[in-house]
DNA sequence: CGACAGGTTGACCGTTATCAAAGATCGTGG
DNA sequence: CCACGATCTTTGATAACGGTCAACCTGTCG
């Protein structure tokens, strides 16, 4: 269970929610959707963005709460998750630097459906929904990039979906596992994005499944756990056959 | 299986992919996106647009095939469904007239990940890609809507993620039918939007699953089957903690 | 060094997919 | 308008898959 309770005592400069006026260029410069303006739009940006700093198990938001503002990550990691009608809780994504999120609520809902948890000490630009539409509406081609960003967020989503749907847990893992390949390969060794539990809730399971998939995976050779989080892919090939 | 070819023949005026110059306004206007704007704006929407007709059964686009237009459905139903990567499909949704789709491939990829297919007779309005995005940065305020609308999708598609790797599949089916309740009811009496085969493949089930689960619930006093498609909803709260 | 969260392992059982076959329904063409 | 075939739906028997619970390990951090 994620803890649902920020951490208790903040002390020193940066408790949660303090603004911090300095950095806000390295934040702003690191987000897909604005990295092509010039530096006069750049400027008015960076003029609405506000920074925030949150510790570790600090809430950024929760669902249920009012959603006004746009949040990038420009340091640390966020871990954004559902629960379900039921109560089981389900991670969705982990946002690094320059990544964002409270999209959805900005432009329909105004009600967070989900939970953003800082994984570690983490600083977030804000940008607030209004100065975010005048943005939008003054500087079209910013829209243009959101645009790209939803759409392949929605992409990908989908695709998260259907497996959901059709695959059966092995064949998710072993997915899970071929793409990391793909975006960290080091000679096939991968290190895993998060713990296993927390896999485990990414990709709709329990750890206890997670474990056993893993050694299951390993005894037939296509993987070797060189440690908790190292994976060394042995068969990319039949490992997508599973 | 969804048939994957194209029903064989044309004949008479409206034969597949038949440019139809009639009718634009009803199709345009019909859709949320644009349904704010002056009539000059609207004109200039509708001349760049493009009617196209579809029997039943023929693909207005496919997995693979670029993509280089937005669809809007005018008449008729379209099912849209993608391929697992072990090839079983799963239905992600039936567009009705006013709903559009392509967008994802719009802005970001080019090449479609899914299927859509006409489930009857089918008018769409197109608009090309280029056209589109000229528009877009004309108008930002479209872009706002169709952020809008994206932003809802992606909450939509999320929650329906979460469901998948949360929650069994009677849950699954209530939660579908207190939905279809909301949004349908008449006297809780509410018309499946699908037949049962292809609600299986929307829920990630198996058609004998759903028509076990439908009995188990009819059993347990929750809902009656009036005929196949007509349910009536007999307890919704109870059908909620299933 | 101790505590605690994460990870592993085993035993068990509930849920749901699968296969097969029969029954209902729908659309089509005669 | 009816008959036919195709497709959808139901029902039963079976087994695999994966969740749950409980206990034990292990690594990490104060």
């Amino acid at each position: 269970m994620i803890d649902k309770v920020n951490a208790g005592h903040h002390h020193g400069h940066h408790h949660g929610h303090d603004h911090d006026t300095e950095n806000h260029e390295s934040c702003v410069a690191l987000v897909p959707i604005f990295n092509h303006l010039e530096q006069s739009q750049m400027d008015e940006i960076m003029a609405v963005t506000h920074s925030v700093s949150y510790r570790k198990g600090e809430y950024i938001y929760r669902a249920g709460e009012e959603s006004d503002s746009l949040y990038i990550v420009s340091r640390g990691r966020v871990k954004i998750y559902r629960l379900s009608e039921s109560g089981k809780e389900q991670l969705l994504r982990i946002l690094n630097p320059g990544d964002f999120t409270g999209e959805l609520a900005l432009f329909s809902e105004t009600i967070h459906e989900a939970y953003a948890c800082a994984m570690e000490d983490t600083s977030i630009c804000t940008v607030r929904r209004q100065d975010l539409q005048k943005l939008l509406l003054k500087y079209p081609s910013i829209s243009l990039k959101v645009l790209a960003e939803f759409s392949s967020r929605l992409e990908q989503s989908e695709k998260q979906t259907t497996r959901f749907a059709t695959e059966k847990v092995e064949t998710r893992i072993a997915l899970f596992l071929a793409e990391c390949a793909d975006s960290d390969s080091h000679d096939g060794e991968i290190i895993l994005p998060m713990s296993k539990k927390d896999l485990a809730s990414y990709l709709g399971t329990t750890p206890e499944t997670i474990s056993r998939k893993f050694y299951e995976l390993e005894d037939a050779g296509y993987i070797k756990q060189k440690s908790n989080k190292r994976i060394q892919i042995m068969d990319l090939d039949s490992l997508l056959l599973v």
